[in-house]
Parts: structure tokens; C-alpha cells; sequence
RNA sequence: CGGGGUGUAGCGCAGCCCGGUAGCGCGCUUCGUUCGGGACGAAGAGGCCGUAGGUUCGAAUCCUAUCACCCCGACCA
């Protein structure tokens, strides 16, 4: 492709909307563009990545013996009733109402693939089956952000095994495993993986690959040496234990006018967060329970949820001041009367700080085995980053990170609801078995480019770059510099090459090498009149920055070689 | 949906408090000079100041409503 007739709409300066790294570029290199909140074009060069992108994701599923469908984005609401979806996706479903008809836009395939299983699959003998489709989806979303990352509509590959065991689905669900093992390390991205349950979706297995990254929308917790990750909100992890103090104080009210946190409450009395005990007032079954923990940790909603085995929420203001007598800040454990939970990083301690429930005032001297009775124990923190990783005690990380893909063993939810049955082998009528499996394709191209790209532009590797090469033909206006880069032009291209030829008149060449640049392509091959002279091009290597002369008739040998060791 | 912010030329922004001829940089067009890290000079083109009401002799500027977009939060098969 010859850039004077490309519509590569680069950008000199940052858009003002833009904030993730990956969004910035995507914009500047002219591969995307907004057209409503959460709505992008791809534009011929990022329209490339996405077609690299999907074609490794098919040579990965086919390999597994996946089958591609094509299947309508436009579905009938009916089919969405069956089980129940409407109801549960609510405003992130998109409605379409085309006189008497009711259309919904497909956020996902799941009824549809069982659709079209239910009427064909009818015997054991006819499975296992894996089908996918690469596709766009369309969500509602709430709040679209960071570009690409979370769209109103997304290129999506989803796959569905159909089985007619659970034995089975694990094979299908391995096959899946390790094809999204495959895909992820072709696209050069690095990952790890979160084990979890599959929630709302129902099922039991599930995996989530994820990048790290500061646009992500997920806080995990991993550990580098043994693989561990997991959601905060179900993370553990093991703490160093702070040891009773020898001697226990006397229980001391100490006035403490307008301190409200834990910080104002340090500098108050000079003591460190970990000598204070927080608490937190929830509401459960109608019932208030008191939780506390250290410092200025924070309460895990979803551990104490699973805890108890219900939904809670906080303790409005006013509830606060008629369950314990005082306002958030002062509130605190000792003569409490109702249900006492202690995060287990406070079991048994003493001579800790809490507030008094009475306004402006706390107390000191507090000890847990001797001045609060009935006092339970649990893991009800959020886990924070340095803190031992539960499996092999190595320091956690704790960071964002973006899904982008996950696999889960969806069982019978769907095949049951929607009366996809098969004859097993003793002619008895069961709900097939099946499996989920879904990636966000322009997330793997956000997330790639999170990962790899430095303060001049993005940097591709052969995988997924738009092109392998930029040809610059730094002054066009000189017939020799204009012959000889068409020249190699061609043989690269004959060669096989993806070439994006600068042969633009009108740009210098700075403006041509910040420009290669920041659209990143793995090689740029530099003809320039200087080092024609010898008889040379110049071959700069875009991740290094390396710089090499090369002798005009040994370029495409050189190019080779570096593409068959990189 | 809650909180905060921004809408002025293709892009980035100033002007708004304190109402009175709509500006700057980049980009674009033409000509000339330049030509290996986003060149220089000269001459141009381009804007209902998001939209709708209102106040006023007069509104980009003040008031009201509304829409769009961004950020934080809630939500997230």
C-alpha cells in the first residue's frame, strides 16, 4: 500500500478524549474513530489488526475441530424469553420494535446456538460439537470507557460445546483451554489466569484470561511465582498475625473532638492505624452487624455476603446513630449489643483504639478477649498487594486488569430452558451439556497495544501488525530515491512482505519517521539519497530502535532473516 | 443512575468573570525556498461559538432548559 493514496488519518497531537495509552494511539495512527459514546469505525489499518486478530482466533479453533457459524445479530425477542434473558440483561439489551414485531440485537449467542442445537441434535452419537462464531455484539452499556475496551458494540468470538457427558464437556472444555492458550501467545500478549465461579451464568468451572493493565475494570490479586489470581472480592491471602502486647491497658475514654476517620484519629493521638480497630455497620436479614478491622483496611462486601449467606448493605446515617448511639466515626465495639464480626488479622488483640459510641470520643485500652463478648472471627478483609499469597506465601500483586477472554462450563442452564434434549444409550432423554466460550477481539488489539508501545507509538510484532514493513522513501522528489524505493517496494512485495510504502512528496522526513513510528510496524526499511550513495539502505528495527546499513541488493535477504528469527 | 468536567474551524485550545467586528497553534489550498527526526516565507480557504428558549438596543459571553462527550462511582452474560 503506497501511503499517498492510503486514508491512514494520523494524528500529531493527543485527542482530548482519549486517556488509556491504547485509546491514544488507536486514534493518533488513524486506525480508529468514535462515532457515538462506545460506538468506533475501524478504518482500513486498524481494520487490518482485527482481520490478523480473528484469523489466528480461527486457525486456533478449527484446530480444535471447532466449526464457524455465521449467525443474525438481529434476533426475535421470543427466543430470548425462553430463558428468561430479557429480563435478566434489562436496559444493557438493546429493543428494536418494527411494527408489531419485537427484535432484540444479540449481546450474546447462547439461545441461538441452542436454538439450532435443539432442532438438529438429538442423539448422543451426533456430539460432541463445538461451534463458534466471530461476530458483532451489542451492549447497552451503562458507562462505555476507554475506547475500545468497553463498547456499546464489540467483535466478539463465542464458541458453545455441545456434550453428552460431564466427562466430556471437560474434554471440550480443555480443548478450549488450550487453544485460548495458543491465540493469546500468538497475539503476543501476556496473561494469566483467574479461576472463578461462573455467577449468574450458572455452571461450575470457569477461567478468565486476563492482561494487566491500569484501564482494566477487575482488581486481582496474583502472585508471579505460582500462578495464583483471583478477584479481590474472593482473594485470600496470608497476613503476619500482630502479636498481643504483654501487658493490657485499662480501658480509657479519650475525648477526641471532630476526629471522624482513622487518620484524623492517628494524629490525634499519635498512634499507628494498626493499633486502631474500624467499624463498619451493615445490614443483614434487618439485623445490623457490626464488623471490624484494622486500620485503614477496607470490609470485603462479597466475602462477608458469602459469609453470612445473603446480601447486606451499609447502615444508612440515621440507622447508625439509633443502633449504636453515634455517628459513623464514633462508633465501635465495645457494648455493642447486637452481632459482632472481627476481621481475623485483629483476632485477640489488645490495648487498640475504637470509637466509644458516644460523639467525640473513643477508647483506648481495648481488649478483644476480655472487653467484647460473643466477638466471631472470619476473613472479611480485601486483600492488599505485598500480603502472602495464599498458595505458596510469595508477596501478591494487587492490580486492574482487563478481561479478555473467559471459558466456562455453562452445564444444562440453557439446554434445559429451552428443551435441547438428546437420547443417551440407554434411550433416556437428557439436556445436552454445554460450554461458553467467548474473546473480546478488540480487546486482545487494546490490550496488545497496552502492552507494547513506547512515548513515540505503538510496536507490533509480525503477528498482528497492520504491515511488516514500512518502506520510506525519505525525498521522493529525487528520481533516485523515488526509483530505487519503488524498486524495492516490489520485491518486497514480491518477496511476500505487507508493505506500507511512505512514497508522500510532500512530507519531510521527519515528519515520515515520526509517523513509521508511531503506526509501529516491525521493520522500517529507510531509503534516503545520503546512503544511496554507497550503494545502502538503512533497516531500523522499531522495538529496539537498532539501526542498521544495509547493502541495496542484500535488503530483502536481511529482511528475511530477521522475520524468520522474529 | 449519582458526582465532577467539557462543548468555539478538521485537531488542540484562548476568549466567557466584566455583553459591543470571533482569535491562536497545528492541519488544509496556492506559489517559492528547503529536504535524515513532526521545515521556512508569502498569500488564501474555513466557524449559526452543541441545540432551543429567555434577558438586553446588542449574547460565544448573563439566565433557563435540553442534547452530546469525557472522568470518578454504581452496574457489568
Amino acid at each position: 500500500m503506497k501511503l499517498s493514496k492510503a486514508f491512514i488519518p494520523t494524528l500529531k497531537e493527543v485527542p482530548a478524549d482519549a486517556i488509556t495509552a491504547s485509546h491514544v494511539l488507536m486514534l493518533r495512527s488513524g486506525m480508529v474513530r468514535m462515532l457515538s459514546a462506545g460506538i468506533y469505525s475501524f478504518l482500513p489499518l486498524g481494520y487490518r489488526v482485527v482481520q490478523n486478530i480473528t484469523s489466528i482466533i480461527r486457525e486456533e479453533m478449527n484446530a480444535i475441530g471447532a466449526q464457524e457459524f455465521h449467525l443474525p445479530a438481529l434476533n426475535p425477542r421470543e427466543i430470548w424469553e425462553e430463558t428468561n434473558r430479557v429480563a435478566a440483561f434489562g436496559d444493557t439489551m438493546f429493543h428494536i420494535k418494527n411494527l408489531n414485531r419485537d427484535y432484540v440485537l444479540a449481546p450474546t449467542h447462547e439461545e441461538i446456538m441452542t436454538y439450532h442445537a435443539r432442532n438438529q441434535i438429538t442423539s448422543y452419537k451426533e456430539m460432541p460439537q463445538i461451534w463458534y462464531q466471530i461476530q458483532t455484539k451489542f451492549r447497552n452499556e451503562a458507562r462505555p470507557r476507554s475506547g475500545v475496551i468497553r463498547g456499546r458494540q464489540f467483535l466478539m468470538k463465542d464458541a458453545y460445546s455441545f456434550d453428552s457427558s460431564w466427562e466430556n464437556l471437560d474434554k471440550s472444555y480443555a480443548l478450549h483451554d488450550k487453544a485460548y492458550r495458543n491465540i493469546f501467545n500468538r497475539c503476543g500478549i501476556k496473561y494469566f489466569i483467574v479461576g472463578a465461579s461462573s455467577g449468574a451464568m450458572g455452571g461450575t468451572g470457569s477461567e478468565e484470561f486476563m492482561v494487566k493493565s491500569d484501564a482494566g475494570e477487575d482488581t486481582v490479586a496474583y502472585c508471579e511465582k505460582c500462578g495464583y489470581a483471583a478477584n479481590v472480592e474472593v482473594a485470600t491471602s496470608v497476613v503476619a498475625p500482630i502479636a498481643r502486647d504483654a501487658v493490657s491497658e485499662e480501658l480509657k475514654e479519650i475525648s477526641t473532638p471532630n476526629v471522624k476517620s482513622i487518620d484524623e484519629l492517628c494524629a490525634f493521638l499519635k498512634i499507628d492505624e494498626t493499633q486502631c480497630a474500624k467499624s463498619r455497620v451493615y445490614i443483614f436479614d434487618e439485623k445490623p452487624i457490626l464488623i471490624l478491622i484494622t486500620g485503614n483496611e477496607e470490609v470485603n462486601e462479597t466475602k462477608l455476603e458469602k459469609l453470612l449467606g445473603g446480601s447486606i448493605r451499609p447502615a444508612h446515617p440515621e440507622e447508625l446513630k439509633e443502633i449504636t448511639g453515634a455517628d459513623a466515626g464514633s462508633i465501635g465495639p465495645v457494648g455493642y449489643k447486637g452481632r459482632i464480626i472481627a476481621d481475623n488479622k485483629l483476632k485477640g488483640r489488645n490495648n487498640l483504639y475504637s470509637g466509644a459510641n458516644k460523639n467525640d470520643y473513643h477508647l483506648g485500652g481495648v481488649d478483644f478477649t476480655r472487653d467484647i463478648k460473643n466477638i466471631e472471627y472470619a476473613d472479611v478483609r480485601i486483600v492488599e498487594a505485598e500480603e502472602g499469597c495464599p498458595n505458596c506465601g510469595e508477596k501478591l500483586g494487587v492490580f486492574t486488569s482487563i478481561e479478555l477472554g473467559h471459558i466456562f462450563k455453562l452445564g444444562t442452564k440453557y439446554s434445559a430452558a429451552m428443551g435441547a434434549t438428546f437420547l443417551d444409550e440407554n434411550g433416556k432423554d437428557n439436556p445436552i451439556i454445554m460450554g461458553s466460550y467467548g474473546i473480546g477481539c478488540e480487546r486482545v488489539m487494546a490490550c496488545y497495544i497496552e502492552q507494547h508501545h513506547d512515548e513515540h507509538g505503538i510496536i507490533w510484532e509480525k503477528a498482528l501488525a497492520p504491515y511488516h514493513i514500512q518502506l520510506l522513501g525519505l525525498n521522493m522528489k529525487k528520481q533516485e530515491v523515488a526509483e530505487e524505493s519503488e524498486k524495492i517496494y516490489n520485491e518486497l512485495l514480491g518477496s511476500g512482505y505487507e508493505v506500507l510504502f511512505d512514497d508522500r512528496t510532500d512530507a519531510q522526513a521527519g515528519f515520515k519517521f515520526k509517523d513509521a513510528d508511531l503506526m509501529g510496524m516491525p521493520l522500517q526499511v529507510i531509503v534516503g539519497d545520503k546512503k544511496l550513495k554507497e550503494q545502502k539502505v538503512e533497516v531500523k528495527i522499531r522495538k529496539t530502535g537498532e539501526r542498521f546499513d544495509v547493502d541495496i541488493d542484500k535488503v530483502i535477504a536481511w529482511v528475511k532473516e530477521y522475520f524468520e528469527k522474529n
